[in-house]
DNA sequence: CTGAAAGCGCTTACAG
DNA sequence: CTGAAAGCGCTTACAG
């Protein structure tokens, strides 16, 4: 049985969709009698308004997009946990897509957000390519990325000060007198970039120059842990390794365990994010903590901020990052 | 600037928009010139078809609604993957909720979710009471309970065995020597009800008799932690602490930490859910695995079988839990 | 204060 | 094979 109509509700009542529309909607042109009546009417059976017959002739749907990698990354999570706190209070909902670090899939998931007619969109883009972009501005949807900038295009982001990101690594792990640091990276998206750079140029600053082999990039859905083993595999003896993330930190830690390496003790970790769990780790992994949840407040205020005028300025946000040291370093 | 409509498409190349339609859906009443005239014409003014439209006129939105407590538990983000797995290769989208655990919230989603009319809903209720499930199967939409039943409603669903699950920890910390067992619960959902049944009357069996103040119930939006504080500060001297799920264990292990307790020696812990982290941890967390994602991808295609026969009867999957012994206890 | 009508963007009988 | 028309469930000028 399909869902009640307007026309149920006027039917029941005896009055006409018009009046029951305005009745329902708070205009101030029905009598209160007659609203009254309305209401009594729709809630006797039920009555729900489509969102779809609603949003068809406003033009809105009161949906945003979330276009993440994957909601099992507790960073995305945190961020997606932010958007929806800001957006909430002010009447929008999710609609969550995942990209699963697949440019193909990332593609696919904008087609269905834009058949879906989302209002606008939150996304952590995949490479730091503009096709996805270039596709959302030829349609006209707002957009603020999250996390990962694309340099090549003009947009509103919020993420981290990656370069720093990196450099703050290399100087820590300098500090504590490491020199022969592995990189377990990200593909290549921006942040990934800026880190790798903001990592090596620090290094060398220092007089510590690291060949290729010292940056090992994760194939999407494998485990961190293997880029580790290949390292080690090709007899590379690192003293510390730094992780793109917590989630391949947490990989790494396990990877060591298996090849019976103590941490910090034989090799130091450090990830990115300050992941709850990180503090209750074997050992408590020292990590820099880039604000994932500000991160999802912010790009949703800046979203809803262009939701309501039109004409605002692109926005750019570039969080601090802050090193949490803890003891696998 | 609205986004393109058929008659868009339609003018640009001189035919009706019926026929435009007709070609876009692959019809086979055009002819093949015109249809290729028509796809030509739509890709260069990037068309994108309206769900909206599409969806008043069919039915059906292609949008399932899921409606958790918060996707921060990363067992949410675990079952949330399975059904995105599911439901994705099926050319549905999910739209995401969150109850944080409030009635008020929950239903506030609900009627979220019914404005935008999804196709059907998958949910953790917040509590065991069938006020939410009634309106539900009021307003005709397929749902599936996931994680957690409502008994007093005949529903499909997909839980674990969570009596056995309670008894399974009873009987493993017996068997590790404990019988001053704290039991740290969730709120009233029926999941903590079985747990809390199984788990004392397991004691009981074996002579263990715990009275009321052996069982804390973590309020909503706090650290389990404090639950175990104010244990604690009622004398109370456990040897272990079985928690309702990781999450809290997790958050157990860290109030342990500050309040100088050993884990095990001074004081077991087990948790359930088996996430990720837990092997990782200090010490790797005793938990039990109750299939989290698995629980996704199954309550999933209950799900989109009950979209495809309407009259499909109501399914129930109990799924086995799994003891995972760590170091914790 | 209320109703009939038009229209939001689609799809599909119904004619031709 | 193609088009004009009706309708999906709403909302808002336009009359009255």
């Amino acid at each position: 049985m399909a869902p009640a109509t307007l026309k149920d509700v006027a039917k029941r009542c005896g009055v006409s969709v018009a009046t029951a529309s305005r009745a329902l909607n708070n205009r101030n042109e029905v009598s209160p009698a007659t609203r009254a009546k309305v209401l009594k009417a729709a809630d006797e059976i039920g009555y729900v308004p489509s969102s779809l017959a609603k949003g068809l002739w406003s033009g809105e749907t009161k949906v945003i997009g979330v276009l993440i990698t994957t909601i099992e990354n507790p960073f995305y999570a945190n961020v997606v946990s932010g958007i929806e706190k800001v957006v909430k209070d002010h009447g929008y909902n999710i609609l969550l897509c995942s990209s699963y670090e697949e440019v193909q899939q990332e593609f696919a998931a904008l087609t269905v957000l834009l058949e879906q007619r989302v209002d606008g969109l939150i996304l952590a883009p995949v490479q730091s390519k503009p096709e996805v972009l270039e596709r959302l501005q030829k349609n006209n949807v707002p957009f603020v990325l999250v996390g990962r900038n694309i340099p090549s295009i003009e947009s509103s982001y919020v993420v981290s000060d990656d370069f720093k990101v990196g450099a703050m690594a290399a100087e820590h792990l300098l500090q504590q007198g490491h020199n022969r640091v592995l990189f377990i990276n990200s593909s290549r998206n921006y942040s990934a970039e800026l880190r790798l750079k903001g990592f090596l140029q620090t290094m060398r600053q220092h007089g510590v120059e690291l060949g290729p082999e010292w940056v090992k990039t994760v194939p999407v859905h494998q485990d961190a842990k293997y880029s580790l083993f290949e390292a080690l595999d090709q007899g590379l003896k690192p003293s510390a390794v730094f992780c793109f993330c917590d989630c391949m930190a947490l990989e790494i830690l396990g990877g060591l365990k298996e090849r019976s390496f103590k941490v910090p003790e034989d090799v130091a970790v450090m990830g990115v994010d300050n992941l709850n769990v990180t503090a209750l780790t074997d050992p408590p992994l020292t990590t820099i903590d880039i604000q994932n949840y500000e991160m999802g407040i912010r790009s949703a205020e800046i979203l809803l901020k262009k939701l309501q005028e039109p004409e605002t300025q692109h926005m750019q946000i570039i969080l601090p990052p802050k090193l949490v040291k803890r003891n696998s370093t």
